[in-house]
DNA sequence: ATATATTTTTAGATAAGTCTAAATATTTAT
DNA sequence: ATAAATATTTAGACTTATCTAAAAATATAT
């Protein structure tokens, strides 16, 4: 058992994994071709492969989950993934709007003892550069309280603690506001129109966050 | 130009590559069938496609040779591979003989930023943990005077810097014996029958060395 | 120099992952 | 409840990298 997959199996348990995080049901097979950036036929295919090789639960036209052992190899390539972006960051010193894609082909690197010696090497981290947490070697995942930005009252304050968005435009549009990880949110005011947020950043300086950019941004109430 | 290679191209390139340190002459697909472990017609068949690419010159029933694009493809690969290991080792904490197969899939990790900046992070290493050299990011090696061992006479001594074998039994064997880089080695006693030594290792103790050891380790002379 | 052995290439198949177009199932709307 | 719209699957084809078996070229030995 634990055979070792190919990326592409990979992926897409990934993107079932992913997929199934938002709505807690079997995942559609239109909806994995979205994450995939492929088409449906393709998937399907996949799917009874992955069926067939017991990773998944997939009936047809009703959709997939991942079975406890896809399940397993899913988180497992979570982990490395997020485990990889960490030292990018932390130890390379590549900004985190840089660091998706090539984490992205490291997820796939297969040795098991690496990745632990790397979880060592790096402190055992909880969260990654994006915010995001990392399974433990026995795929725990440590959770937190957060909410989005914009469920914040006007008068309160939140720290940025993780962005749901991980494209480097919107990570780059980011860093021209000054906001960072760890960064204070301040609600000014809340416009009912267009759902834009007038904020203090940092006791420094006001912006307007538009609801594209504020959807995306998680803070812990202070 | 400079187009995204397959790991596959990438390893017959590097295959063409280190076959060639040692003939100097074109490579016979035979000869690339052994280093690649598979069958003389699936080299036919991608030596077509790389030269197809200018990746090598090949002739029919001739053999291959690379093309200075793909010398530099192959340079590039090796020096991912080299730094890779030596990052396992000095960061992670991995043991000479465990680092080889997990290098084998960090090297074809696309990146030129990140093997640079891994560069950087490790000091600009000119040599990895088995005494080869680390192509820089312009291709250069940093060459060095050495021997085979073997080439030593009775009463010489020499300081091991490179070993030709990189499999897990081998390195296995010279942990063993107490052997690793660095490790200073003086003739007692050569057997002309089966080219065994008799060595001192490090001034502490003595041990025969057979030909099939031997002719494996390099030395400088001291 | 000619037969034999070796090396290399060609021919035809297979498996993984992808595609488009057509067929089928399901859902939605009236 | 039936037609229309949407989602999904099937059918058939393409690409990459591989294989075995057979054919062709080259090298070797007497």
């Amino acid at each position: 058992m634990t055979a070792t997959l190919t990326h592409t199996e990979e992926n897409y348990l990934k993107a079932i994994y992913k997929a199934n995080e938002k709505t807690k049901e079997a995942v559609s097979t239109n909806m994995i071709a979205q994450y995939m950036n492929t088409s449906p036929a393709s998937v399907t295919d996949m799917m009874k492969k992955l069926s067939t090789k017991g990773l998944i639960i997939y009936e047809r036209y009703k959709g997939s989950r991942l079975s406890s052992e896809g399940s397993k190899s899913a988180t497992s390539v979570i982990r490395k993934h997020r485990l990889w972006e960490t030292f990018l960051v932390q130890k390379l010193g590549f900004s985190w709007e840089k660091v998706h894609d090539i984490a992205e082909e490291l997820e796939h690197i297969h040795s098991e003892e690496l990745i632990n010696r790397l979880d060592d090497y790096l402190g055992f981290p909880k969260y990654d550069p994006h915010g995001d947490p990392i399974p433990s070697a026995d795929g725990k995942f440590t959770l937190r309280e957060q909410i989005i930005v914009s469920q914040l009252n006007i008068g309160e304050v939140g720290v940025l603690v993780g962005v749901k968005n991980h494209e480097t435009s919107f990570l780059d549009h980011l860093n021209k506001c000054h906001i960072s990880l760890g960064t204070s949110i301040a609600i000014l005011d809340k416009s009912s129109f267009d759902k834009s947020l007038q904020v203090h950043i940092d006791n420094d300086h006001q912006i307007l966050l538009t609801h594209e950019v504020s959807k995306n941004l998680l803070v812990r109430k202070s």
